[in-house]
DNA sequence: AAGTGGTCTAGACCACAGC
DNA sequence: CTGTGGTCTAGACCACTTG
């Protein structure tokens, strides 16, 4: 291995730029994968062969593949090459968690009309949620969220302290609380769903322009960061035709669960 | 290490049971995790002495570390001690395909009112989920599922020819066709999920109980067997107030994502 | 029997957190 | 500086699929 680093010749690499090696090979073969280079069904090469043609070990193939299955782009057992059983999505997180993301990356005009901020003691939910002692004080916003111009979908987001300080600083016209907080050093790493139906009350109904009682698509989210601490709870409800959530779920792993309705 | 496979002295344990030694540990820490052995947001112990007390090396440690991340159980970043941001959930894959063994799962008498079944050539959506060649013959089943009597939830799914002849030949008394073809040889493995809102239509509203429009929760599911072969594609449409789905996300990973309502 | 992915080991160095 | 997880390597054996 041309081994640029005088050394014991075992790095690599140092990884000229950011990037892990495995993430490298993982984000090639998943363009390979796009672009219908093996077929939907069709086989990958074998481990061996991609550690030679990228000049890496197996152990490295085996963790960008490990990636690539979480992802849900492919299946693998013994004894045989893994294959495709999906297409890549692109970077499905950043625009998962905020709506101004992914408003724009379909090409539509992300809004926020700002309906009330207020900084009041948690409640037992949020207490839970945001792993907060009890009484603590949080600062919660609710927007109406818009997609050039048409109500999409009402928000209810409730920040612990040290994140509702930053919250409070942001400028009025701020349209993505996520974008400018990640631009304060917040940063969002891991998220739990709950994903239901329920019914929309007096300020649903007057926000998104149905009736109290009709049928919304609620996606219920506690965000953490890297360390695990808890940055935001929120409770976003969508007006029907909007959204749909697409999620992978395998019997190796399983993020995906169905539980009874009612509870938090 | 105490290592009774006299010979080498490379491998630890031939795995006196079924299990891959790094799942083990997984359960085992899932099981601590579940007990609040360390607490909502506490830290686990460092690889090594994982590594040290169950006697493996620190590979099997982070394996079963990275079993636990994608369940959604713990965080970790360099330099501290991974974190715990979730508690386990019980088997969730074969509960969330099944929707029989959910039922039971709650304590609820699941059952299943055949409405029709068919066997005609696939239209250009199952042909594309299914990946068959068009013209193909599949197998189409519709039925009101139902929890301890009361209507629940409208089942459509299609299978490929190869399970479809497995799926005619069941007992009319059937409840569960996954646990049925599960027992015949077909393993479920991976899905795929998209979830949104639907109104419903005039055989939803007359087999649940609902006016036609009525909002309903739908689930598309598309699911393989360990070859990456699909097996089913259903599409599954709940009352309101009867499930909830949770799924975890990470920046890392990320097996959710949010689509404009519509395609697919 | 050959090919291929699954599991496990042992050791190295790096990057980051926190004292 | 020390501890800790992240990345990478090299090699071994096993279990399964396929021809």
């Amino acid at each position: 291995m041309t081994d640029g680093a005088a050394g014991t010749g075992k790095r690599a690499t140092p990884n000229s730029r950011d990037q892990a090696l495995y993430r490298k090979v993982a984000a090639d073969l998943g363009r390979e994968i796009g672009e219908g280079r093996y077929g939907s069904g069709g086989r990958l090469p074998a481990e061996g062969e991609l550690a030679e043609r990228y000049g890496v070990s197996r152990g490295t193939v085996r963790q960008a593949m490990a990636l690539l299955r979480t992802e849900g782009l492919v299946a693998s057992r013994r004894g045989t090459r893994r294959v495709v059983i999906g297409m890549p999505r692109p970077q499905s997180f950043g625009e998962l968690l905020s709506f101004t993301r992914w408003a724009r990356s379909m090409g539509e005009e992300p809004g926020g009309l700002m309906i009330a901020t207020e900084t009041r003691t948690a409640d037992a939910t949020e207490c839970v949620q945001l792993r907060l002692p009890e009484g603590t004080e949080v600062h919660r916003v609710r927007r109406l969220r818009t997609l050039s111009g048409r109500p999409a979908m009402v928000e209810r987001t409730v920040f612990p302290p040290a994140v509702g300080e930053l919250v409070a600083e942001l400028p009025p016209d701020t349209v993505s609380y996520t974008v400018a907080l990640e631009e304060r050093g917040v940063l969002f790493a891991d998220a739990q769903h709950t994903i239901d139906l329920c019914p929309a009350d007096a300020e649903d109904a007057r926000l998104l322009g149905c009736r109290p009682g009709d049928p919304l698509l609620r996606e219920r989210r506690c965000s953490t960061d890297p360390a695990g601490t808890p940055i935001e709870w929120s409770d976003d409800r969508y007006l029907p035709d909007t959204v749909a959530f697409t999620v992978h779920s395998s019997a190796a792993s399983g993020s995906l669960a169905r539980r009874p309705a009612g509870d938090t």
